[in-house]
DNA sequence: CAATGATCCTGTCCGC
DNA sequence: TGCGGACAGGATCATT
């Protein structure tokens, strides 16, 4: 499940295979996974890259055509570089078609990653409402406890929210939440200043270490070049039976998906 | 507005 | 061997 080390990992790798390389067409195999703006400037392709940038989950190309590319992987998509000969596999819902015969395919066996084209003036259009993004400076406690105060839902239902903190996912709010040693399912506002301090700390914390192991490779994910990421070796508590020091991992729903947190270093 | 639940989708796993 | 059903979950939409 790409969460924000992942969407990193793949675009750093984008930046390097992609480059500024003149992408020719964009093919759509999957109805649905390409979606058009009305506004694009025509020609759309061929074009070149001229700006990678990330938000939360999102990874959004400029393109000298005047128009950019927004992609999510969703679940379960992967951008996996190659040539243009391969034929479309089962699961290939889209392709970048780019010179000398090299493409880059978009794999997504669930289908819910989808790639806009749009003219560059409607980006934010096709972008929700997304809260800070965690690496910057703006994420600090007084944000955390400004959004959070008054707020009953449990923590990590909260931190899941991508109009609150634009990044996170399961795997990432349940380790996070270990290392500051707060229990998922408390009431958001209930959180001490101290431990809103630990969890901005430790979200920081746990995605550098993250993006600098190439994500976490759990089911799908997969780099560019189609090699996994190291980090799933270093989870402590996601899809665990015990936490490092020994105690048996408990598993609860929250927000309709599987919680793991350690009931004695977690309070 | 806040909180919760259903929905989309398919590969994988489990029990029979 | 193969079938049905549960499960996985990011984002969005509907409901209370």
């Amino acid at each position: 499940m790409p969460e924000l080390p992942e969407v990193q990992t793949v675009l750093d790798g984008l930046i390097k295979s992609l480059q500024q390389k003149e992408i020719r067409t964009l093919d759509c195999h999957y109805d649905g996974t390409v979606i058009h703006d009305p506004e694009i400037i025509q020609p759309a392709f061929p074009a070149r890259t001229t700006a990678f940038a990330r938000r939360g989950k999102y990874m959004i190309l400029t393109l000298d055509s005047g128009n950019s590319l927004i992609i999510h992987l969703r679940m379960t998509g992967k951008l996996v570089h190659g040539t243009a000969q391969d034929s479309p596999g089962k699961h290939e819902r889209a392709c970048f078609v780019l010179a000398w015969e090299e493409a880059l395919h978009f794999i997504d066996p669930r289908t819910f990653g989808k790639i806009v084209i749009c003219n560059t003036k409607n980006v934010q259009n096709y972008l929700p409402r997304l809260g800070a993004e965690p690496l910057d400076e703006e994420f600090d406690h007084h944000y955390l406890k400004r959004m959070l105060s008054g707020r009953k839902a449990p923590i990590k239902n909260l931190l899941l929210d991508q109009r609150i903190i634009a990044g996170l996912g399961n795997i990432y709010v349940s380790e996070i939440l270990y290392r500051s040693r707060v229990r998922p399912d408390r009431p958001a506002g209930m959180i001490t200043d101290k431990e809103l301090r630990a969890i901005v700390q430790d979200t920081k914390a746990v995605l550098r270490e993250a993006i600098d192991k190439n994500g976490t490779s759990i089911s799908d994910f997969r780099r560019i070049d189609d090699k996994s990421g190291e980090f799933q070796n270093f989870l402590k508590v996601y899809q665990k039976r015990q936490c490092p020091r020994g105690h048996d991992i408990e598993v609860i729903r929250l927000a309709g998906r599987g919680s793991f947190f350690c009931p004695i270093c977690q309070k």
